[in-house]
DNA sequence: GTGGCAATTGTGAGCGCTAACAACCCTTGT
DNA sequence: ACAAGGGTTGTTAGCGCTCACAATTGCCAC
């Protein structure tokens, strides 16, 4: 139409010619320099406007040797936590001006995770955050040869990066607490996976609170985080004579246990009161809705991309370090005094 | 240590150098060339393991004009639906070698669809799926100035981009007519919010399957996807005498319904007969078991993706294009025969 | 034995950008 | 009036890769 036939993207010289300057002043304008005079960054930046021009994001990353980009792998992000994580992440990431790229992950063997940290790494991603919730997922992180720096998620200190988790055992300590006060003589737990971070996590705080109240402790089930594995627990703890508290590891897993009572006649509150944790937003409307431990996902987003960022700006590996986002209990209907009073 | 000081990534020059080639014959090996003698294959191959080498896809990108990077754009990745397309979505590309780059929207107005596009576009993305299920912004498609090829989930025929959809008319047909298989007078329905394209759909079918057998109508009421709206709309239920049949749009406000009813003991499904849709992982797990639809996310990531991919590598508009996902009811406990007969 | 063709390998250019440096302008102080 | 110096702009050289083409090799038929 106007001159060439074909119309390729406008490049930076295209914009330069238009504005009468050199190539050399459009990137100045582009990228913040101080030195440019506002005359002629405004003659630029109506060229640019003009031609509809774009700056190539490959060709810059080729010599800044950043790309702009963070990688992102984590673990099923079907489930709740995983997915509210990796949203929280990505909008840090994007109110910094950084892109996302993900791998979700169907199985967290220590070889995938390497798999997946090296897939991002060969796109060139200047950093990594790592959702690694189970040990062996955190383990692999302290075998990676790769130069990107990396943070964990819910990651512990097992694998010598820096980490990000919530307070797991706290979480757990004020469920145990709460349905102590209510005057019950000791908290079942139906535990998540072994290999899980978070369930030791909430195990261990849901042990120590019992004993330092002088507690029995009962033995732990032990489910899968599914609402199946909950209802497979609650079948099995209704037949445990004497029981009147179960802290249940997940909403999930507590929402089956919930129907397993619901099925047997057993009721809520009233004889047997229900704890989970998580706080996903279905908890509230459980049968009857259920008390449980918040955990603030976006804070945890936040707070990885936070650290990532200062690493990668930096260009230093800053050691180890962990931060820790605090859980809340969440008192609803499914906790209530015991009978016994 | 070995020869230089610092060492800095290999590259292509390198490898050439140990194997004794010239770098484009590297480059011939890493791009599957046929016409390679296999001895010089192995030569090259063994070299980049030597030296761990890794190609830079920031210099391949910049002069094959492709990124090997595909851009989601979603809404609200924290619910289960999109969650699980993006799910599907990523598996789907990284089988094909390509990486997924998310941006994910509070609001899904047009400016924002559009915003986000825009932003993808820069990042050189070879193509885009956006996960697009509102009117306003399946309409904010047709106008995208873009080159990069778009497919649009549930995004209907709005926006005039290919398009892969769940069949939700055909969903919410399945319960109707169930439900009234069961004996049921009429079915009520809890709908989505308006300007939802799922929404439309899913009421459109519980419409027509009403119409063709030659029943009432009620008046629908309209949540906003959220458990505490199906809450809000079953105390509103719970008033209409003679409702022994309610079609919920979704699982969580058909769990908020539940909850309503519970309260105000009014049984499900021996009063009054409950279905939803989407069979979330806790459906099964509601009290009761929750009559649904099921919804295969991951064959629309996958279909996306296919589509998608199709384009970009044929590298032409392929056109309109509509492929659409079947939807299959899932019979529990919550729906029932009336006690009338 | 040699021309011709295919298979194999090498050479040079350039993708679009930024970094480093060089060059030029204009002020300011002496 | 002139040197000094900061602000502003231009020039050049790659970043690491692939493409197009040129050069070389091996092998066969004549």
């Amino acid at each position: 139409m106007s001159s060439s036939e074909i119309r390729r993207a406008p490049v930076m010289a295209d914009v330069a010619q238009l504005a009468g300057v050199s190539h050399q002043t459009v990137s100045r304008v582009l990228n913040d320099h101080p030195n440019v005079r506002s005359e002629t960054r405004d003659r630029v930046l109506a060229a640019i406007d003009d031609l509809g021009y774009r700056r190539n994001l490959a060709a810059r990353a080729l010599v800044t040797r950043h790309s702009r980009t963070l990688g992102v792998v984590s673990f099923d992000t079907t489930l709740y936590g995983p997915a509210s994580t990796l949203y929280g992440i990505e909008q840090a990431a994007r109110a910094a001006g950084y892109f996302v790229s993900i791998v979700s992950l169907k199985t967290l063997t220590a070889e995938h995770v390497v798999e997946a940290v090296e897939f991002l790494s060969d796109q060139g991603v200047d950093g990594i955050v790592v959702v690694a919730p189970q040990r062996t997922a955190a383990r692999a992180l302290a075998g990676l040869s790769t130069q990107v720096p990396v943070v964990a998620v819910e990651g512990g200190r097992a694998g010598g990066k820096p980490a990000v988790s919530v307070d797991q055992a706290d979480g757990a300590r004020q469920v145990v607490e709460h349905l102590l006060s209510l005057g019950h003589e000791t908290v079942w737990h139906v535990a998540g996976p072994n290999d899980w971070l978070e369930a030791e996590g909430r195990a261990e705080g849901w042990r120590k609170a019992l004993t330092a109240a002088g507690h029995p402790i009962p033995d732990p089930l032990i489910g899968d985080w599914s609402p199946r594995s909950g209802y497979d627990a609650g079948r099995r703890l209704a037949e445990v004579p004497g029981l009147t508290a179960v802290f249940v590891a997940n909403d999930q897993m507590a929402l089956g246990l919930l129907r397993a009572f619901a099925e047997l006649r057993i009721r809520v509150p009233s004889q047997i009161s229900v704890a989970g944790f998580d706080d996903i937003p279905e908890a509230e409307f459980f049968s009857p809705p259920l008390t449980t431990v918040r955990q603030d996902f976006g804070e945890v987003g936040r707070r990885s991309i936070e650290i990532l960022l200062r690493r990668v700006e930096s260009g230093e590996d800053l050691g180890y370090e962990h931060s820790v986002v605090p859980a809340r209990l969440v008192v609803r209907e499914s906790s209530a005094r015991t009978k016994t009073a």
